[in-house]
DNA sequence: TTATATTGCGCAATGA
DNA sequence: CTCATTGCGCAATATA
Protein backbone atom coordinates (compact mmCIF):
# COMPACT_ATOMS: atom_id res chain seq x y z
CA UNK A 1 0.00 0.00 0.00
CA UNK A 2 2.65 2.05 0.47
CA UNK A 3 5.98 2.10 -2.01
CA UNK A 4 4.27 4.61 -3.92
CA UNK A 5 5.18 7.35 -1.56
CA UNK A 6 8.87 8.12 -0.64
CA UNK A 7 8.21 7.21 3.58
CA UNK A 8 10.29 4.37 3.52
CA UNK A 9 11.76 3.79 7.06
CA UNK A 10 11.08 6.05 9.74
CA UNK A 11 12.80 5.63 12.73
CA UNK A 12 11.13 3.77 15.47
CA UNK A 13 10.99 4.06 19.23
CA UNK A 14 13.93 1.99 20.50
CA UNK A 15 16.96 1.76 17.99
CA UNK A 16 17.91 -1.63 20.48
CA UNK A 17 19.92 -3.24 18.14
CA UNK A 18 18.30 -6.28 19.21
CA UNK A 19 20.67 -7.60 21.75
CA UNK A 20 20.39 -11.47 21.53
CA UNK A 21 22.32 -10.93 25.18
CA UNK A 22 19.61 -7.99 26.62
CA UNK A 23 19.19 -8.68 30.07
CA UNK A 24 17.24 -5.79 31.04
CA UNK A 25 13.61 -5.76 29.20
CA UNK A 26 11.32 -6.31 31.47
CA UNK A 27 7.58 -7.34 30.86
CA UNK A 28 6.81 -5.57 34.12
CA UNK A 29 6.02 -8.12 36.82
CA UNK A 30 8.50 -10.45 36.77
CA UNK A 31 8.98 -11.34 40.35
CA UNK A 32 8.13 -8.20 41.91
CA UNK A 33 4.25 -7.34 42.81
CA UNK A 34 2.66 -9.75 40.72
CA UNK A 35 4.48 -13.46 40.83
CA UNK A 36 2.37 -15.48 39.02
CA UNK A 37 1.21 -13.07 36.12
CA UNK A 38 -2.32 -14.39 34.97
CA UNK A 39 -2.09 -17.60 36.97
CA UNK A 40 -1.42 -20.38 34.28
CA UNK A 41 -2.76 -20.13 31.23
CA UNK A 42 -4.94 -22.57 31.34
CA UNK A 43 -5.70 -26.14 33.57
CA UNK A 44 -4.96 -27.69 29.86
CA UNK A 45 -1.24 -29.31 29.34
CA UNK A 46 1.81 -28.26 31.10
CA UNK A 47 2.71 -25.82 29.12
CA UNK A 48 5.70 -24.17 30.71
CA UNK A 49 5.95 -20.26 29.61
CA UNK A 50 7.37 -18.78 32.43
CA UNK A 51 8.08 -15.79 31.07
CA UNK A 52 11.06 -14.85 32.61
CA UNK A 53 12.70 -17.75 31.54
CA UNK A 54 15.77 -17.85 29.37
CA UNK A 55 14.11 -20.20 26.85
CA UNK A 56 11.24 -17.83 26.86
CA UNK A 57 13.07 -15.03 26.04
CA UNK A 58 14.92 -16.85 23.41
CA UNK A 59 12.12 -18.50 21.68
CA UNK A 60 10.49 -14.74 21.34
CA UNK A 61 13.61 -13.40 20.44
CA UNK A 62 13.68 -16.78 17.46
CA UNK A 63 9.90 -15.82 16.41
CA UNK A 64 10.44 -11.76 16.55
CA UNK A 65 13.31 -12.45 13.92
CA UNK A 66 10.89 -15.10 12.00
CA UNK A 67 8.20 -12.52 12.02
CA UNK A 68 10.42 -9.57 10.73
CA UNK A 69 11.79 -11.82 8.07
CA UNK A 70 8.43 -13.00 7.15
CA UNK A 71 7.30 -9.61 6.76
CA UNK A 72 10.17 -8.41 4.44
CA UNK A 73 9.42 -11.32 2.12
CA UNK A 74 5.42 -10.48 2.14
CA UNK A 75 6.51 -6.49 1.64
CA UNK A 76 9.00 -7.69 -1.17
CA UNK A 77 6.36 -9.54 -2.62
CA UNK A 78 3.84 -7.34 -3.23
CA UNK A 79 6.58 -4.50 -4.56
CA UNK A 80 7.19 -7.47 -6.91
CA UNK A 81 3.73 -7.93 -8.16
CA UNK A 82 3.52 -4.49 -8.56
CA UNK A 83 6.22 -4.11 -10.47
CA UNK A 84 4.76 -6.69 -12.71
CA UNK A 85 1.32 -5.37 -13.14
CA UNK A 86 3.51 -2.28 -14.87
CA UNK A 87 5.55 -5.00 -17.01
CA UNK A 88 2.81 -6.64 -18.13
CA UNK A 89 0.97 -3.20 -19.51
CA UNK A 90 3.94 -2.09 -21.03
CA UNK A 91 3.85 -5.37 -22.85
CA UNK A 92 0.15 -4.81 -23.76
CA UNK A 93 0.68 -1.29 -25.22
CA UNK A 94 3.10 -2.62 -27.13
CA UNK A 95 1.07 -5.70 -28.41
CA UNK A 96 -1.75 -3.30 -29.14
CA UNK A 97 0.34 -1.10 -31.26
CA UNK A 98 1.65 -4.36 -33.52
CA UNK A 99 -2.39 -5.44 -33.82
CA UNK A 100 -2.84 -1.88 -35.17
CA UNK A 101 -0.42 -1.76 -37.43
CA UNK A 102 -0.96 -5.62 -38.83
CA UNK A 103 -4.51 -4.62 -38.87
CA UNK A 104 -3.46 -1.71 -41.28
CA UNK A 105 -1.25 -3.85 -43.71
CA UNK A 106 -3.84 -5.98 -44.12
CA UNK A 107 -6.40 -3.09 -44.71
CA UNK A 108 -4.03 -1.98 -47.66
CA UNK A 109 -3.47 -5.55 -49.09
CA UNK A 110 -7.33 -6.38 -49.07
CA UNK A 111 -7.88 -2.97 -50.58
CA UNK A 112 -5.63 -4.05 -53.49
CA UNK A 113 -7.30 -6.66 -53.96
CA UNK A 114 -10.58 -5.28 -54.48
CA UNK A 115 -8.90 -3.21 -56.65
CA UNK A 116 -7.66 -5.59 -58.72
CA UNK A 117 -10.49 -7.99 -58.78
CA UNK A 118 -12.25 -4.72 -60.21
CA UNK A 119 -9.88 -4.15 -62.58
CA UNK A 120 -10.04 -7.79 -63.69
CA UNK A 121 -13.50 -7.79 -63.76
CA UNK A 122 -13.75 -4.65 -66.42
CA UNK A 123 -11.47 -6.38 -68.47
CA UNK A 124 -12.83 -9.59 -68.72
CA UNK A 125 -16.45 -8.93 -68.92
CA UNK A 126 -15.85 -7.28 -72.49
CA UNK A 127 -15.01 -8.50 -75.10
CA UNK A 128 -12.85 -5.78 -75.82
CA UNK A 129 -9.93 -4.21 -74.02
CA UNK A 130 -9.64 -2.52 -71.02
CA UNK A 131 -11.17 1.18 -71.20
CA UNK A 132 -9.68 4.11 -70.39
CA UNK A 133 -7.38 3.36 -67.24
CA UNK A 134 -6.28 0.09 -67.47
CA UNK A 135 -3.69 -2.01 -65.13
CA UNK A 136 -0.36 -0.83 -65.41
CA UNK A 137 1.84 0.09 -62.92
CA UNK A 138 -0.32 3.00 -61.51
CA UNK B 1 -4.98 -20.58 7.71
CA UNK B 2 -5.19 -18.61 10.12
CA UNK B 3 -8.24 -16.86 10.89
CA UNK B 4 -8.60 -18.23 14.49
CA UNK B 5 -12.12 -18.03 15.48
CA UNK B 6 -10.93 -14.74 17.73
CA UNK B 7 -9.59 -16.77 20.28
CA UNK B 8 -9.03 -14.00 22.79
CA UNK B 9 -5.66 -12.82 22.10
CA UNK B 10 -5.71 -9.81 23.45
CA UNK B 11 -6.39 -10.68 26.69
CA UNK B 12 -2.78 -11.08 26.86
CA UNK B 13 -1.40 -8.29 27.92
CA UNK B 14 -4.51 -6.15 28.17
CA UNK B 15 -6.14 -8.38 30.96
CA UNK B 16 -5.55 -5.58 33.40
CA UNK B 17 -8.34 -4.91 35.28
CA UNK B 18 -7.95 -1.13 35.19
CA UNK B 19 -6.48 -0.30 38.02
CA UNK B 20 -5.36 2.89 37.55
CA UNK B 21 -3.54 3.33 40.91
CA UNK B 22 -1.56 0.01 40.17
CA UNK B 23 0.45 0.60 37.00
CA UNK B 24 0.74 -2.90 35.69
CA UNK B 25 1.43 -4.72 32.13
CA UNK B 26 3.42 -2.68 30.17
CA UNK B 27 3.51 -3.93 26.55
CA UNK B 28 7.70 -4.25 27.05
CA UNK B 29 10.59 -2.59 25.64
CA UNK B 30 10.82 0.55 27.10
CA UNK B 31 11.09 3.45 24.68
CA UNK B 32 14.38 5.16 25.04
CA UNK B 33 16.12 2.55 27.72
CA UNK B 34 14.86 1.92 30.89
CA UNK B 35 12.44 4.79 31.52
CA UNK B 36 10.33 5.04 34.43
CA UNK B 37 6.75 4.60 33.63
CA UNK B 38 5.52 7.66 35.21
CA UNK B 39 3.36 9.41 33.25
CA UNK B 40 5.37 11.69 31.74
CA UNK B 41 5.79 10.75 28.43
CA UNK B 42 7.90 13.83 27.34
CA UNK B 43 8.28 17.32 28.30
CA UNK B 44 5.12 18.39 26.84
CA UNK B 45 2.50 20.01 29.75
CA UNK B 46 0.27 17.15 28.04
CA UNK B 47 0.17 14.25 30.53
CA UNK B 48 -2.76 12.63 28.98
CA UNK B 49 -1.38 9.08 28.86
CA UNK B 50 -2.23 7.83 32.24
CA UNK B 51 -2.91 4.07 31.23
CA UNK B 52 -6.10 3.81 33.46
CA UNK B 53 -7.53 6.82 31.95
CA UNK B 54 -10.57 6.47 30.24
CA UNK B 55 -9.44 8.99 27.95
CA UNK B 56 -6.41 6.63 27.40
CA UNK B 57 -8.70 4.00 26.72
CA UNK B 58 -10.62 5.61 24.43
CA UNK B 59 -8.12 6.67 22.13
CA UNK B 60 -6.78 3.16 22.41
CA UNK B 61 -9.75 2.17 21.03
CA UNK B 62 -9.87 3.82 18.28
CA UNK B 63 -6.53 3.57 17.09
CA UNK B 64 -7.01 -0.09 17.34
CA UNK B 65 -9.76 0.53 15.30
CA UNK B 66 -8.33 2.50 12.35
CA UNK B 67 -5.17 -0.11 12.36
CA UNK B 68 -7.57 -2.43 11.71
CA UNK B 69 -9.41 -0.55 9.25
CA UNK B 70 -6.00 0.30 7.63
CA UNK B 71 -4.65 -3.35 7.66
CA UNK B 72 -8.19 -4.61 6.00
CA UNK B 73 -7.64 -1.88 3.23
CA UNK B 74 -3.88 -3.22 2.87
CA UNK B 75 -4.70 -6.38 2.09
CA UNK B 76 -7.43 -5.88 -0.19
CA UNK B 77 -5.45 -3.52 -2.36
CA UNK B 78 -2.89 -6.19 -2.56
CA UNK B 79 -5.50 -8.68 -3.47
CA UNK B 80 -6.57 -6.63 -6.36
CA UNK B 81 -3.36 -5.88 -8.02
CA UNK B 82 -2.91 -9.71 -7.93
CA UNK B 83 -5.98 -10.00 -9.69
CA UNK B 84 -4.97 -7.23 -12.16
CA UNK B 85 -1.91 -9.25 -12.95
CA UNK B 86 -4.18 -12.73 -13.71
CA UNK B 87 -6.56 -10.37 -16.03
CA UNK B 88 -3.16 -8.51 -17.85
CA UNK B 89 -1.74 -11.95 -18.45
CA UNK B 90 -4.69 -13.21 -20.03
CA UNK B 91 -5.73 -10.28 -22.21
CA UNK B 92 -1.69 -10.26 -23.08
CA UNK B 93 -2.41 -14.10 -24.42
CA UNK B 94 -5.60 -12.93 -26.19
CA UNK B 95 -3.50 -10.12 -27.90
CA UNK B 96 -0.56 -12.38 -29.16
CA UNK B 97 -3.13 -15.09 -30.08
CA UNK B 98 -4.91 -12.17 -32.14
CA UNK B 99 -1.20 -11.08 -33.67
CA UNK B 100 -0.83 -14.55 -35.12
CA UNK B 101 -4.05 -14.70 -36.92
CA UNK B 102 -3.39 -11.30 -38.09
CA UNK B 103 0.13 -12.49 -39.45
CA UNK B 104 -0.59 -15.85 -41.07
CA UNK B 105 -3.38 -14.14 -43.18
CA UNK B 106 -0.74 -11.05 -43.95
CA UNK B 107 1.19 -14.19 -45.06
CA UNK B 108 -1.16 -15.58 -47.51
CA UNK B 109 -2.54 -12.15 -48.91
CA UNK B 110 1.31 -11.43 -49.41
CA UNK B 111 1.98 -15.10 -51.03
CA UNK B 112 -0.89 -14.33 -53.61
CA UNK B 113 0.18 -11.03 -54.29
CA UNK B 114 3.33 -12.33 -55.33
CA UNK B 115 1.95 -15.46 -57.23
CA UNK B 116 -0.19 -12.67 -59.11
CA UNK B 117 3.13 -10.63 -59.74
CA UNK B 118 4.59 -13.23 -61.69
CA UNK B 119 1.50 -14.20 -63.41
CA UNK B 120 1.22 -10.47 -64.85
CA UNK B 121 4.84 -10.76 -65.58
CA UNK B 122 4.34 -13.55 -67.52
CA UNK B 123 1.38 -11.95 -69.48
CA UNK B 124 3.17 -9.06 -69.97
CA UNK B 125 6.17 -9.93 -71.34
CA UNK B 126 4.96 -10.63 -74.89
CA UNK B 127 3.26 -8.50 -76.43
CA UNK B 128 -0.28 -10.21 -77.38
CA UNK B 129 -2.47 -8.92 -74.12
CA UNK B 130 -4.90 -11.60 -74.85
CA UNK B 131 -3.74 -14.20 -72.23
CA UNK B 132 -3.96 -17.63 -73.80
CA UNK B 133 -3.50 -19.47 -71.09
CA UNK B 134 -3.28 -17.95 -67.78
CA UNK B 135 -1.74 -20.16 -64.70
CA UNK B 136 -4.95 -19.20 -62.94
CA UNK B 137 -4.98 -22.42 -61.47
CA UNK B 138 -1.30 -23.35 -61.14
C1' DT C 1 8.01 -33.55 19.46
C1' DT C 2 10.54 -29.22 18.17
C1' DA C 3 11.71 -25.25 15.00
C1' DT C 4 10.30 -21.99 11.75
C1' DA C 5 6.65 -19.39 9.11
C1' DT C 6 2.18 -16.88 9.04
C1' DT C 7 -1.30 -14.22 10.82
C1' DG C 8 -4.26 -11.31 13.87
C1' DC C 9 -3.95 -7.90 17.22
C1' DG C 10 -2.60 -4.16 20.21
C1' DC C 11 0.69 -0.33 21.19
C1' DA C 12 3.14 3.79 20.22
C1' DA C 13 5.41 7.11 17.07
C1' DT C 14 4.62 9.64 13.29
C1' DG C 15 2.44 11.31 9.04
C1' DA C 16 -1.50 13.92 7.04
C1' DC D 1 -7.13 17.32 17.57
C1' DT D 2 -8.54 13.16 14.89
C1' DC D 3 -7.61 9.60 11.76
C1' DA D 4 -4.24 6.86 8.84
C1' DT D 5 0.25 4.38 8.44
C1' DT D 6 3.81 1.70 9.89
C1' DG D 7 7.47 -0.85 12.72
C1' DC D 8 7.53 -3.93 16.35
C1' DG D 9 6.54 -7.44 19.85
C1' DC D 10 3.38 -11.14 21.50
C1' DA D 11 0.81 -15.27 21.09
C1' DA D 12 -1.97 -18.60 18.42
C1' DT D 13 -1.78 -21.22 14.60
C1' DA D 14 0.00 -23.37 10.40
C1' DT D 15 3.71 -25.70 8.15
C1' DA D 16 8.03 -28.51 8.06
Amino acid sequence: MNQSSSTGSEGLSDAQGSSPTSPQLVPLNPGGGGKAPPPSKHSKKGQRMDRGSDEYRQRRERNNMAVKKSRLKSKQKAQDTQQRVNQLKEENERLEAKIKLLTKELSVLKDLFLEHAHNLADNVQPEGPPPGQESAGH
